[in-house]
DNA sequence: TCTATCGAACGAACACTGTTCTACGGAGTC
DNA sequence: GACTCCGTAGAACAGTGTTCGTTCGATAGA
């Protein structure tokens, strides 16, 4: 004998609720999750929201907005970076190096997110935790710590745009295009410029496309570093 | 006594025309315009068009799209840098300097423009000019041609984050934030980091801190072209 | 136990976006 | 004059981030 009274008919009623509850932890790893697969531009607040079966004005409880959550999968992303064991000075080169590959690869494997890195500082743990082992390796070897400070915005700067110029060639592999064909096109483009105003850009056309993504990266950085070490205190 | 009809009445009447007939330059130049009091966020078709006295369905007609409207007014920006009357190879780093110098300059002064250019490669003649003086200067400077070519890259890369990067502050000082107080928030925040996690970047905060936009930028250029400086061959 | 409050979730709606489609007018050509 | 082409214009489409108002469930307090 059920004494339950009926539905009140204009009373919307919830969903026998197997979903766990939104957390911003879930907000933000299913972000990532529409990152990874739409990109930057694909990311909008109704796809993170289909993406955790509710509607995008749920995840208002927990953001405040896109521009927080774009912040949060950053920070979340960075935790992805893995250090080295310990600093090893005598090889802080090497170690620096290893350091950017690393973020690199994390970020290039998340699609355009370093263009909200470029945005400015972010202060969240995972990022600290890296520039606190940067600054450390730097000042190890003699760098002084302005400079080690200012060499930081730099190597974050080589590193986001690198990373965000290569999620856009990625994409176009993505999207069918054929990479190869199109640094050809930019070859070519070169060789084609009139002799009387582009003469070096015209007679360097193969240098201009020579190497990949990687080796261009790693001489950057390289470069950067040289640049350091001049001003070690010895 | 007139012979003319009397208009139909569902046909739409032009208005008596005194603007002048749309061309691609005039909705570059439209773009610009709004570029430069909206910033990138707010450069949309609608808005361009309302600037033209028109609206957005008409600048299809010059251009593909909001793609290719940015990528225009990214080449035409790029025509306002001026470069040094001749090359000087003699004193080439104070000219690399001099020329970043001014592309920084133009760049900041239309808002994120460079978003665009972190894109990609741009072929435009003005950008063009540029990179043919620069890769002139470092080649009489004695560094190798694949040297020179990623170096290209590098500049770039550094120029494009770290206008991006200023016009930001520039928005956010333009929406009354107090800069200098958002600074003293960051080095707050470092100096209250736990001492045993951050125990560099605590004792840092100031240094981390310290040093506005420009001498920053000037550093980075100046580390860069000091590797740049080992790779030459003498 | 009952009531009040708060926060999460939800759908509808708003103002806005880039772009396409269709229609029209004007200019040029035959 | 008829036809064609191109630029312009407005309406419409599918989509965006966010706000607003409502409901529900959990919790605290009387």
């Amino acid at each position: 004998m059920t004494s339950e009274m009926p539905p009140i008919p204009w009373h919307k009623a919830r969903r026998a609720d197997t979903r766990q509850p939104l957390t911003p932890e879930a907000v933000v790893e299913a972000g990532i999750r529409v990152l990874d697969r739409d990109g930057l531009e694909g990311l909008t607040m109704r796809r993170v929201a289909q993406e955790l079966g509710t509607g995008p004005a749920s995840l208002y409880a927990h953001v405040s907005g896109k521009d927080e959550l774009m912040e949060l999968m950053l920070e979340r992303i960075s935790g992805e970076i893995r250090l080295p064991d310990r600093p090893e000075p005598e090889r802080w080169k090497e170690q620096i190096k290893e350091v950017c590959r690393e973020a690199q690869r994390v970020y290039t494997a998340h699609r355009d997110i370093t263009v909200v890195s470029l945005g400015g500082i972010q202060l969240g743990p995972n990022k600290l935790k890296v520039a606190e082992f940067v600054v450390g390796l730097l000042l190890s070897a003699g760098i002084p710590r302005q400079v080690a400070a200012f060499a930081l915005d730099g190597l974050g700067q080589l590193i986001d745009s690198d990373a965000y110029e290569a999620s856009l060639y990625t994409a176009k592999i993505a999207a069918g295009v054929d990479v190869d064909a199109y640094f050809d096109g930019v070859r070519d483009y070169l060789a084609r410029l009139p002799e009387e105003r582009f003469p070096l850009l015209k007679d360097m056309a193969e240098t201009m496309v020579h190497g990949g993504g990687d080796e261009r990266f790693e001489f950057k950085i390289e470069v950067f570093l040289r640049g350091l070490e001049s001003y070690i205190e010895r």
